[in-house]
DNA sequence: GACAATGTTACAGT
DNA sequence: CACTGTAACATTGT
């Protein structure tokens, strides 16, 4: 997925085209991404979109609202009168709508807002807008890197919080930095681009860091997310923006993805291992 | 065919 | 309770 930033791109690009419009109805192709009832937000109006980690909130006018989780292969893509000349992906995303789209929002002025889902491995949920953050997946959602603007009232990621974080886990802490409970946001991109940035072993155990290594690790993070989030995010299974584009962040990945390939640093070969079943990438030389 | 893929959760085991 | 590994969800690409 989508990880913060290409959630905060894809948040940034529903804020500048569906606030505003009105849900008329909702084609569901698919139920099972679409959870609640449709009738509680028809003809209600888009009022703000908000982000928590790598959640989505739609916020409406009638005291409900739209939780969405797009997991790895979620597309939400915006089309009207303006948008439609604009051209989509051709490799994410082809045709619109296309033998992906599971869910089709019906909009006022003839918009429409598609949800397309190659694995249907995500959610769109009704909720009432003061009950969302009781859904477990926000609810034990940990601190937000301050990289972007998240929901009001959302802890930060300070300095003091992940060196207290990561001195007292035994945990590894590649797997530690992408656990959704402790850090809201971090994916296997940026987490193993992170890691390389602050020149430090993904196979650490956290609580074996140093106050300086942590304080390494702690602005590799920002830098890699900002820098995804600049590059208006990371295209590499399906993501693309809210008008169907392309992110640039997967050309500039600093060892995400080089398996076989040699480290941009000291050009000895990249390694590739699993750790806590996901695939990682570091530089034996490197990263210490 | 085998294996891997930006995520999350449930479960079994240590 | 803390932590690790595995499978599952479904599909595509190498």
């Amino acid at each position: 997925m989508p990880e913060l930033p290409e959630v905060e791109t894809l948040k940034l690009g529903l804020q500048k085209y569906l606030v505003g419009h009105k849900i008329l109805d909702i084609d569901i192709l698919h139920p099972k991404i679409f959870y609640g009832d449709k009738a509680d937000i028809l003809s209600a109006k888009v009022t703000d979109i908000k982000r928590v980690g790598k959640g989505l909130i739609i916020e409406l006018d009638n005291g409900f609202c739209l939780a969405i989780h797009i997991k790895l292969t979620g597309q939400l893509i915006y089309r009207d009168l303006k948008t439609s000349k604009f051209a989509v992906s051709k490799e994410k995303v082809g045709t619109i709508p296309n033998k992906f789209t599971h869910l089709i929002f019906q909009l006022d002025s003839g918009a429409k807002l598609y949800y397309n889902d190659q694995r249907r491995f995500g959610w769109i949920k009704v909720v009432k807008s003061n009950e969302v953050m009781n859904l477990p997946f926000f609810k034990d959602m940990g601190p937000e890197p301050s990289v972007a603007k998240a929901l009001e009232g959302r802890p930060i990621l300070t300095l003091e919080k992940f060196r207290d974080l990561l001195s007292k886990s035994k945990t590894i802490v590649k797997p530690l930095i992408m656990d959704q409970k402790k850090i809201g946001g971090i994916g296997n991109i940026y987490a193993n681009d992170a890691l390389f940035l602050a020149r430090i072993d993904p196979r650490r155990k956290a609580n074996s860091l140093s106050s300086s290594e942590i304080k390494k690790i702690y602005g590799a993070i920002h830098t890699v997310l900002q820098k995804g989030l600049d590059s208006g995010g990371a295209s590499e299974l399906t993501f693309v923006n809210v008008l169907g584009q392309d992110g640039g962040y997967q050309k500039h990945t600093l060892i995400y993805g080089k398996r076989g390939k040699v480290c941009p640093n000291c050009g000895k070969e990249i390694k590739f291992v699993r750790i806590g079943g996901r695939g990682t990438y570091y530089c034996e030389n490197c990263q210490k």
